[in-house]
RNA sequence: GGCGCAAUCGAAUAGUGGUUAAUUCAGCUGGCUCUCAAUCAGCAAACGGGGGUUCAAUUCCCCCUUGCGCCA
């Protein structure tokens, strides 16, 4: 489309300080989206300056969490790249020039003021109901002043000399959007221990690595006018700006721990597929423009634009979710269904590991049964539990139905059908059961629901002949005896 | 408190200066059926409030409200 194609270079850029939760995974999906569509680069950087808060164990998980999801990054941890190092604490020594630069241009200045002292004048200006901003005590030095100081040995902090103008920010998701420079402090660049501040670190990370865009949840506007006098103050090129709105909990606060699951990882172990939360992810403050809701990647990156994205914040629904991951469950073949679903049956106990071929066919035949009727693995798990257990738990309705009057007789002619059956098949099983209902003169449901109930433990689930004969002749009728003698 | 961002059914999103304001999830009703799903057919459900601009505003502008974010 241009003329000239500049090099797209957008990075998402993590703190280690916790696992990769759902929305920082959407912030790396359209990063990674936007790389995918525009033959762009996609850098992953960890900005790891936090010493107290960053831990390895929080890299390890983001960049789990980023595998699973299918986001794979060009340049990074694991990977390198010529622009790293990519950890912000491997890259300290960087920032000095940039130090020196703003110094010696005068749009920096060395503050020897002491947090104390800062907090008085703070408290100060507050009491008298004004917001705080630096009052440029250190800029106004005089050399002798600044020379007794030193000799104090304090250690200096290095303040950016705030220009007197607006700042304006052509974001490309929120618009332009207009900040007055005189409302910002004179904020540090360098904290008196040497180590760079957030927005410090930050703008220069993106102009080494040349990011052209910077793409981020819509909670880093406020530092976006001082990241940009940053750049105005080195004469670097200014990248562009999206920022995406945020992901909300159910009661539109920020999401937490108390709204249920955030750490991707934990939609794993729930049972979902990448590829389905992938796809609902990617509807949350985006949209196809289509009626269509479900989308192959290739699709998404295919369709995903910033003009596409919207710009309020959106709410997580756990149910839409549940439905995405349904219907890529519906539609997988149920040899991979199976492959999928076993390490959820190995660690719930129900199976110790995949024997043989015939085992595998006798679970593709309880996923076919399945399929419809569970949205993600921990459901099958729980709906499925007495295809594998003989100890499962007769829910309440169940055991309403067991209670009521004749099932007890019911049930015995049932056994009693049951063994004289030579064939175990769906078909022969239901033209039996029937038949033991019209010879006892009751309907068809009257039979049926007590026998589901015992074998089952549950007044719901897959057609009860198709139940049966999965189960095999044995455990029906060791289950319709269990179920006839407790009934005493 | 200062600054900023946002506002369409319960949720996610379409959409338009004049529309019966659309779709998906969830909800409800019904068909199918041994139950539940799946599926099919329906139903209900929204333009936050107030001012402008205009022949006409959900749409453009301003204010308010509310929510959220950042800083303190």
């Amino acid at each position: 489309m241009e003329t000239k194609k500049k090099s797209i270079r957008v990075r998402f850029a993590p703190s280690p300080t916790g696992y990769l939760h759902i929305g920082g995974a959407r912030t790396a999906l359209f990063n990674w989206l936007y790389t995918r569509h525009y033959n762009g680069t996609f850098v992953l950087r960890i900005e790891d300056t936090d010493l107290v808060r960053s831990t390895d164990e929080a890299v390890t998980a983001i960049l789990d969490g980023m595998k699973w999801l299918g986001l794979d990054w060009d340049e990074g941890p694991e990977k390198g790249g010529e622009y790293g190092p990519y950890f912000q604490t491997q890259r300290l020594n960087l920032y000095k020039p940039f130090v020196d630069r703003l110094l010696t241009s005068g749009e920096a200045y060395y503050c020897y003021c002491t947090p104390e002292e800062l907090k008085t004048r703070r408290k100060k200006e507050m009491a008298r109901g004004k917001a705080y901003i630096y009052d440029r005590k250190c800029l106004n030095l005089s050399e002798a002043e600044k020379e007794k100081i030193k000799r104090e040995g304090r250690k200096p902090s290095i303040r950016l000399k705030m220009p007197d103008r607006k700042i304006i920010v052509q974001d490309l998701i929120k618009g332009k959007m207009e900040f007055d420079s005189k409302l910002f402090s004179d904020f540090v660049l360098v904290k008196s221990d040497g180590i760079p501040t957030y927005n410090f670190a930050v703008t220069i990370d993106d102009i080494l690595m040349k990011i052209s865009l910077v793409m981020r949840g819509d909670d880093h506007i406020s530092n976006t006018p001082k990241q940009i006098v940053i750049y105005q103050a080195l004469e670097a090129p200014i990248p562009d700006f999206a920022h995406i709105p945020m992901i909300m909990g159910s009661d539109n606060t920020r999401l937490s721990k108390r709204h249920g699951a955030t750490s991707v990882m934990e939609f794993q172990k729930m049972g979902f597929l990448p590829e389905a939360v992938v796809n609902y992810i990617a509807h949350l403050g985006w949209s196809s423009g289509t009626d269509r809701e479900v989308f192959s990647t290739a699709e998404l990156i295919e369709g995903f634009t910033l003009d596409k994205v919207s710009s309020h914040a959106s709410i997580f629904d756990m149910e839409k979710l549940n439905w995405f991951n349904g219907e890529y469950l519906k539609e997988m073949p149920n040899e991979m269904y199976v492959k999928n679903l076993t390490p959820f049956l190995e660690e719930a106990g129900f199976i110790d590991y995949l024997s043989d071929i015939e085992m595998k066919s006798w679970l593709e035949k309880i996923v076919s049964l399945m399929k419809t009727r569970v949205k993600n693995f921990r459901q099958f798990l729980e709906y499925g539990d007495y295809f594998f257990k003989e100890d499962f738990v007769t829910d309440e309705n169940a055991e309403q139905i067991l209670k009521q009057n004749g099932v007890k007789n019911i049930l015995k002619n049932l056994v009693k059908g049951l063994q004289e059956l030579d064939s175990w098949d769906e078909g022969s099983i239901e033209t039996k059961v029937r038949e033991i209902a019209t010879q006892l003169n009751i309907k068809g449901r009257q039979i049926i629901h007590p026998t589901r109930a015992a074998l089952s433990g549950k007044t719901v689930g897959p057609s009860l002949f198709a139940l049966m004969e999965v189960l095999g002749k044995d455990k029906n009728i060791k289950r319709l005896e269990k179920t006839i003698a407790n009934l005493d």
